[in-house]
RNA sequence: GGUCCCAUCGUCUAGUGGCCUAGGACAUCACCCUCUCAAGGUGGAGGCACGGGUUCGAAUCCCGUUGGGACUGCCA
């Protein structure tokens, strides 16, 4: 394999944020399209912040957006020698020096300086390295650093703004811009395709890169491309927060998203396939991706557009496809994956899946996500209709006509041809009958058989469900309406 | 404060000097369809942040202003 080499490093949070499930799409679309080679790794070396459990909560969100890796996935904890010994060569050839200053000391000293940072105290000291010091970079002075990048182009940086970074802390974990360079060195990566807020790190990570290829006894190796993706923000034009913005990626799963929408909707974030349709598959991306197109300004995450997109999706599938994807949520005991602290509205000796599959086509082209199935057609397989008591009250319990109506109902739909044609024609013949439209004479019919005022079409309904469970329910409402 | 990034409808974007009277999508409004709710159809409103330049010609190039953001940790 001689294409491009790209990775994913995340770290483990729990979760596969929505902000990195697009910088993941982006490595992969790019990896695809040009018959590279797509890695993982997962960058767990703060050990007080990483949980190794959690890592597998990334891999399982990749794989359900379909963003399959060629490589890894790799622990950057089980690398931790390559990244002792670069950062021993770094220090035998001078790049590095010892540090024993604390936090305090620094800022007790640079008090009066409007600076924040460090003040390259111990630059020239010869500190002895024991278990209380740190290894800095020596920022080289005045210069500049160029970070050569695919989506924005040169971006200079002046050393004078960098101070002298910690490289390795001192408990001797190696820290992330030179575990990350070295890790990209050895895996030989060739792009890296992150989020934009790594930019201002990036030349950190230059200047250790080519301090090591002048490292005796290091292979030197070329300097990768970079290519920065654009924010993603959200509505105070903030980025995205762990905590305050629904970021994580399961939940959208969780909630009946498709992974086709999902994917689809994150490539928009920044990219745009050729002409005006925005609903396009894989394939398409694959073609038609370019780092070069991404844009350059930071792109609010829109649920509003996601559901929409995902509508979209839910009605391109076959029924048997909306019935099979529908699953996990009208039938989680029979389900493989389901989603998490979810429990269907009725039992599994209540449901019944061949009526769920004549009722499937009903409420496809109503729901935005597959989360939303259950609540509308729970009237189907509960045994007591699960009233929405402001509609009952409004449209039977308080109104005499409509109890009369109904009264009449339970007589005419014991005798009709139990087909929605003829219960159509029906209620619309009661409905004259007392002076009603059929907008008006349906309503207290759909109230007392579904429970609700908005739903899936009553008529078709009422056929599914047969003739003695409506009557029963006709009934049932105007007993409880005379109570 | 310092460094860096960014700037087209409310939002995501198309646009790479003349095809722009600025196109599409979401959201929004109206109408149509209609047994409810949706979905669908039709139509409307809505934008090049501002100021200078360059040019025969600028949303597109340059400079400045303003505004927004990221980073500035012995986190990643």
């Amino acid at each position: 394999m001689t294409g491009p080499r790209v990775r994913f490093a995340p770290s483990p949070t729990g979760f596969l944020h929505v902000g990195s499930a697009r910088a993941s799409l982006f490595n992969w679309l790019f990896a695809r399209q040009t018959g590279g080679t797509f890695i993982l790794r997962i960058e767990d070396t703060d050990a007080e912040r990483n949980r190794p459990e959690w890592f597998g909560a990334i891999t399982s969100a990749m794989t359900w957006l379909g963003l399959d890796y060629d490589e890894g996935p790799f622990l950057q904890s089980e690398l931790l020698a390559d990244h002792a010994a670069s950062a021993e060569a770094l220090f035998a050839n001078g790049y590095l020096y010892a540090c024993d200053c604390t936090r305090e000391e620094i800022d007790e000293r640079l008090k009066h300086h409007a600076k924040p940072g460090y003040d390259g105290y111990c630059r020239d000291r010869q500190v002895a390295r024991s278990e209380r010091t740190a290894l800095r970079f020596r920022v080289p002075e005045g210069g500049v650093t160029v970070v050569p990048d695919l989506i924005r182009g040169d971006v200079t940086f002046p050393h004078d703004s960098y101070e002298d970074f910690i490289v390795v802390r001192s408990n001797g974990v190696v820290l992330y811009p030179l575990a990350n360079a070295v890790d990209d060195r050895s895996m030989k990566i060739t792009h890296i395709i992150r989020g934009e807020d790594l930019l201002p790190t990036t030349p950190k990570q230059v200047m250790m890169w080519e301090a090591l290829n002048h490292c005796d006894g290091i292979e030197p190796v070329d300097h990768p491309h970079y290519a920065h993706l654009p924010l993603l923000v959200n509505d105070q034009r903030k980025k995205l927060s762990k905590r305050k913005d629904p970021v994580a990626v399961e939940s959208y799963r969780d909630q009946g998203y498709l992974s086709d929408a999902m994917v689809n909707y994150l490539a928009l974030l920044g990219w745009s396939p050729k002409g005006d349709v925005e609903i396009v598959g894989r394939d398409t991306m694959i073609a038609q991706f370019r780092l070069e197109d991404v844009s350059h300004s930071p792109a609010l995450f829109d649920v509003k557009k996601l559901l929409h997109m995902n509508g979209e999706y839910l009605r391109m599938l076959t029924t048997e496809q909306f019935v099979e994807a529908a699953q996990p949520w009208v039938a989680p005991w029979g389900s493989e994956w389901r989603p998490t602290n979810y429990e269907a509205p009725w039992t599994e000796r209540q449901f019944d899946p061949a009526l769920f599959r004549q009722v499937a086509h009903l409420v496809q082209e109503r729901v935005g996500t597959l989360g939303e199935i259950a609540a509308m057609v729970s009237f189907f397989f509960l045994d007591d209709v699960p009233y929405d008591e402001a509609a009952f009250d409004k449209t039977i319990r308080h109104d005499e006509v409509a109890k009369a109506l109904l009264a009449s109902a339970i007589e005419t739909f014991g005798s009709v041809e139990w087909t929605a044609v003829v219960l159509h024609d029906a209620t619309l013949a009661l409905g004259t009958a007392f002076d009603l439209v059929l907008r008006k004479s349906q309503a207290p019919i759909r109230c007392a058989v579904t429970g609700t005022l908005v739903g899936p079409p009553l008529f078709e309904s009422m056929e599914l469900l047969g003739r003695d469970e409506v009557i029963r329910r006709l009934r049932a409402a105007v007993a409880r309406a005379g109570e």
